[in-house]
DNA sequence: CCTACCGATCGGTAGG
DNA sequence: CCTACCGATCGGTAGG
């Protein structure tokens, strides 16, 4: 083989891990991908599985950056160019419902279970998590700002409550679909969300 | 020892290890309490912690059932007996808000924890988790329903809706305190409850 | 309630 | 990327 076969069978070796491990992780959790289960799942030696990443916890973080990135390309990619403000902050909240009531997490929101695990416990992938979920509330409160500046929130809005209550509501759905596997899921949401808005 | 000196020294063993469980859960989960780190912190054996259980699935739900108990004992009890509908609703988002902010779960709140660390694994702990959570959810639901036939919610307000959103919020308040570690955390639950309920 | 023990699995390493 | 192995810990049991 080529180096740069060898380099690219390598990539592909990484990413088959790391997408195992974020298949296992979005089920059970994080702290429950053993490298033995990912080894059996994919037919690899323990230590061919740990040898491109060197730790558990390296793994644990190519996950996240994995899930993280999965989220990004469901709920920001597709609107990321529409108008800024009221319509792009809309659009917004239903490709986040989209996102929670389809399948690309089988376990459901990645990012609400890493954080609910990860707050107790110090260390790269409890900050990961806290550094995304504080960009995405400012992702969301940039448009909020907008929408208010354009006159479409009340004035004296403040971008970062409502960015707090959206937020709020998709723990809400995301809850209300994987627990109590409730069928309004996303209508509940979707009202929560409009009237956040101020959209009636 | 008597009898009944020997049943209630096996009460208090029991109660000790179910309040060690609940401590570790509420940081690190119910998945994470293991049967050694509870007999090294108890100074007791194995065999002296699994004895009273038989299973660790026991330990884990007499866990849950005590943590349910201090929830209730901290949010629903100080307010059962206040007139239902608007008042009591009022005053229990604001037990709750306590609650979240205090320290009766070192980890944060048990239940929103162990929804997402469960809502994967089928089992009687994920029964029981989702059979709370819904529980929880009609005791609010039934005081908005009473708060709208006074006229203290706008007629043909949705009681489940309503309490969807109380409880998404409190999600929200969780994340904010023990993953962002936000200052204002109380005062955001606040607002987004104070907006719910229409009272400004 | 204890000691002593079971097989299974954990994260990780040595050496190739 | 593999085999073979390390010490530690897992849930749980036998016997007292």
């Amino acid at each position: 083989m080529s180096p740069r076969a060898s380099v690219s069978a390598a990539a592909e070796t990484r990413s088959g891990i790391v997408e195992a491990a974020v298949n296992q992780a979005s089920i059970e959790g994080l702290e429950s991908v053993t490298i033995g289960r990912l080894a059996g799942q994919l037919n690899m030696s323990k230590a061919g599985v740990i040898g491109p990443f060197g730790t558990k916890e390296q793994i644990q973080l190519a996950a996240l950056e994995e899930a993280i990135a999965m989220f990004t390309a469901d709920v920001w990619t597709p609107v990321e160019n529409l108008e800024p403000g009221m319509p792009r902050l809309e659009a917004t909240c239903e490709s986040w419902l989209t996102h929670l009531m389809g399948d690309t997490f089988p376990g459901g929101c990645f990012l609400t279970q890493s954080a609910t695990e990860f707050d107790g416990r110090p260390g790269p992938v409890r900050d990961r998590v806290a550094e995304y979920s504080a960009l995405w509330e400012r992702v969301l409160a940039r448009d909020v700002k907008i929408a208010v500046e354009n006159g479409d929130l009340p004035k004296g809005t403040d971008p970062a409550q409502v960015a707090f209550e959206i937020g709020s509501i998709a723990q809400g759905v995301n809850q209300a679909r994987q627990l109590r596997r409730q069928k309004d899921a996303r209508k509940r949401g979707q009202m929560a969300m409009r009237r956040i808005l101020c959209v009636f």
